[in-house]
DNA sequence: CTTGTACTACGAAATAATTCGTAATACCTT
DNA sequence: AAGGTATTACGAATTATTTCGTAGTACAAG
């Protein structure tokens, strides 16, 4: 009665979910094609074979057949792996202030006006969810 | 001619960091002590010993003989090792967008109205900075 | 001085993650 | 049908990380 959550993917296997999310389903070849663009250092067809294979036991992929050969796609939701992956990152890095790390990450980087806009927009945004979704005893603080 | 610098920490690693940060300089007693009040599951005495040992080797602590016994402490900056760790995470996980970890981090969890201030006044430091600092050919855009 | 205790050094086992070689198999091409 | 090519399955070597056992050493208590 238990469908096991995927786990936490290790950083090659994000990487190749990172190809599938932008490629949509593909193949051993095409997967493997796509990861030797992006690093530096190639790898072998049957690692990233062997990869897939792992992250299909794991959940975090599925697999069809077509002819041939394979053809795999992600099990799992960029955003919902994104978080996951913070969450974690958060807790390890930032003893869990998911503020700390925000600031942090504005703070020690260029943020263009643009992007500045867009989080000020974002922030009215959570300020409306706040005031709307409040529950009665959290009105009464200082 | 080269100081390499100190490599990215390991988990453990970065468990030990955090308790010398907090705690100052420290035996490998106190360490593994702290250590075991915050984990769910202990390490023995030996163990943190020689992630201290390799840390060492590593240039993420240093050393000082205090008797019989060695005190440790960081040899990397708080700040410092969360914007490496940062930097990687952002590659890793959103491709290297912090703009897109930082709506991520805010939107999917609770902010409160304490926060959201607090991140308003550093939106608007960042803006002054960012005028100050303009250079020249900057200005002319819509 | 002898013994007990706490400490450090070091090797190496245990675990996790990555990598690839080799063999078996499927399907074209001729 | 025979041979060649691409693909999958699988075991295992490699590398990184975490863990701890054992042995040696220093020092304090008696």
């Amino acid at each position: 009665m238990s469908k096991a959550p995927p786990p936490k993917p290790t950083e090659s296997e994000l990487e190749i979910l990172h190809v599938l999310w932008q490629h949509g389903p593909a193949t051993v070849r095409a997967v493997n094609d796509e990861l030797g663009q992006r690093r530096r250092t190639e790898v072998g067809y049957t690692t990233t074979l062997k990869l897939l294979q792992l992250m299909l036991d794991k959940g975090l992929v599925r697999r069809d057949d077509e002819g041939r050969s394979h053809v795999y796609r992600a099990a799992v939701r960029e955003q919902d792996t994104q978080n996951l992956l913070l969450d974690k990152f958060v807790t390890a890095t930032f003893g869990g202030s998911a503020l700390k790390l925000v600031m942090q990450a504005l703070g020690n980087r260029q943020t263009s006006a643009d992007e500045l806009a867009q989080l000020r927009r974002l922030l009215n945004d959570i300020e409306i969810q706040n005031s709307s979704t409040l529950s009665p005893a959290d009105d009464e603080h200082a």
